[in-house]
DNA sequence: TAGATTGTTAATCGATTAACAATC
DNA sequence: TAGATTGTTAATCGATTAACAATC
C-alpha cells in the first residue's frame, strides 16, 4: 500500500508561534524584489538558529530548499500563508464591545489573517442597536441562538473577567470550537474547545519582572 | 561567609506566564472567603500538574506550604504580586492613537498590573494636542526627548507595522529599555532591550491552525 | 572543483511529570 | 495514628542545537 500522505510533521507550539514572523519576513524580502532566501538569512534577521529555521520551514512547506541558493520565497509564502489559513475566511462573533472590542472591531487587518468577524455582541442594553465598524450590536441574549444558526466556530471574549466564564458558557452552548480570549481569567471548558487567551496581563508582568531583573 | 541571599531560582518564561493565572485564581479564592489553598487545588482549577504549581510557588513565595493544609492565600497573593511587579508602578509611554492605542489608553486596569502610561505620541499633526483619556497626545517628534527627560524605560509600540520600526529605533534613542510591541512587526534592537511581542495575527493564526486541525 | 547551503541524525538542554520520604 | 499534602530527587518528555554527509 503506497504511503503518498504527507508525513504527520507535528509542529511544536513554539515553531507554530515562529510562523508568523516567518512570513512578515519572506513579505519584506519579497517587496525588495529579493525571490530566493536562505535560511541562514532568515535565522539571523529573527535571530534564531538557522537549522531551527530549516526545521519550521520544512514542517509547514511542500518545498524543498536548494543547497547553494536556499528557498523560492514565493513558494515559502504560498505554503506558509496556506497552513495559517489565511486563505480561507473564518467567521467569529465578538462578544463586549468596550474599548478593546471596539479596537478589534474596527482592525481591518483580521480578514488579511483569515478571520471574518460577523456579529458583534453587548448586554448592555443601551448599546444593543447601535453600530460599530459597520456592525450592529446585539443583545447577548441572542448569542447562542446566532451562533447555532449561522455555525459560527470561533468567539472573541472582550468582556471584564468578572463576566468572561458566563460568556464563555453562552458561546459553547451556541457550539463554539474556538474562543478568542481577551479577559484576564481562566476560562473552563470541554477538553475539546479550544481557548486561546490573549493576556495582557500576563504579557505585561513578563515585561515587568524581565525588565526588574535587567535593571537589578 | 554567610549566604543570606535567596537562591536565585530560575523561572521559565512558561512558568512566568503562569503567575497571572495563579495570582487571579488566587483573588477568587480569597474573595470566595477562603484563607488556605492547596497547590493540588490550584492544579485541578487551572488543568495543570499539582508538582508543577508547588514548583511555580515556590520559585516566587517565600513562605512555604503546611503538609495537610496548603498555603496561605494571603501570603501567596503578597509574594506574587511583589514577584509580578504589581506593587512599583512604572512610567510608560504609548506610540501610536490608532484604535488599539485608544483601546489600551483608556484601560484603566493597567495600574493594578503596575503600568502607567504618561503620553501618548502620534506622527499625525491632526492629532498632535488632542486629548484622549485624560493625556494630550504628543508628537512623535520629541518622544526621544520626552523619555530622556523623564527617564521613562517602557515604550508601548500601537503604530502600523511598516511604522513600528522607526518608532522602536525612536525608542531606543530614548533610553528605552523595554518595548511592548503591539505592531505585527519583529523589531531590531540592541540585545539589551526587551521585547514583549503581543502579536495578534500570531495569536489568531494559532487559533485557526489548531482549529483546523481539530475539525480536520 | 570549491564553497555555500540544505536536510537529517545524534547530542544537548530544559521543562514537565513521577516517585517518594517528610511533615502536619 | 492515619490521611493528606508538601517539597525534593530522579525519570521522562520534548524542543533546540550541533555535527556532518549530500547537493547544487
Amino acid at each position: 500500500m503506497p504511503q503518498q500522505k504527507k508525513a504527520p510533521v507535528v509542529v511544536s507550539i513554539q515553531a507554530l508561534h515562529r510562523m508568523p514572523y516567518y512570513l512578515h519576513l519572506l513579505k519584506d524580502y519579497q517587496a525588495a524584489g529579493e525571490t530566493v532566501i536562505s535560511a541562514k538569512a532568515v535565522a539571523t534577521e529573527l535571530r534564531l538558529n538557522d537549522v531551527q529555521v530549516r526545521k519550521d520551514l520544512a514542517a509547514v512547506s511542500s518545498v524543498k530548499g536548494r543547497p547553494n541558493t536556499g528557498f523560492e520565497i514565493q513558494d515559502l509564502i504560498d505554503n506558509m500563508e496556506d497552513y495559517l489559513g489565511y486563505n480561507n475566511l473564518m467567521d467569529a462573533v465578538l462578544v463586549g464591545t468596550g474599548s478593546l472590542g471596539r479596537a478589534l472591531l474596527s482592525y481591518k487587518g483580521f480578514e488579511n489573517y483569515g478571520l471574518n468577524i460577523v456579529a458583534a455582541f453587548d448586554n448592555n442594553p443601551d448599546l444593543v442597536g447601535t453600530r460599530i465598524s459597520e456592525r450592529t450590536v446585539k443583545s447577548t441574549e441572542d448569542l447562542s441562538d446566532f451562533c447555532k444558526r449561522l455555525k459560527i466556530h470561533i468567539g472573541i471574549i472582550t468582556v471584564p473577567a468578572p463576566a468572561a466564564q458566563e460568556v464563555c458558557d453562552q458561546l459553547l452552548d451556541g457550539g463554539i470550537l474556538a474562543i478568542w480570549n481577551f479577559a484576564p481569567a481562566h476560562l473552563s471548558a470541554p477538553e475539546h474547545v479550544l481557548i486561546q487567551d490573549e493576556n495582557m496581563a500576563a504579557s505585561l508582568a513578563m515585561l515587568s519582572r524581565k525588565l526588574k531583573e535587567a535593571t537589578r
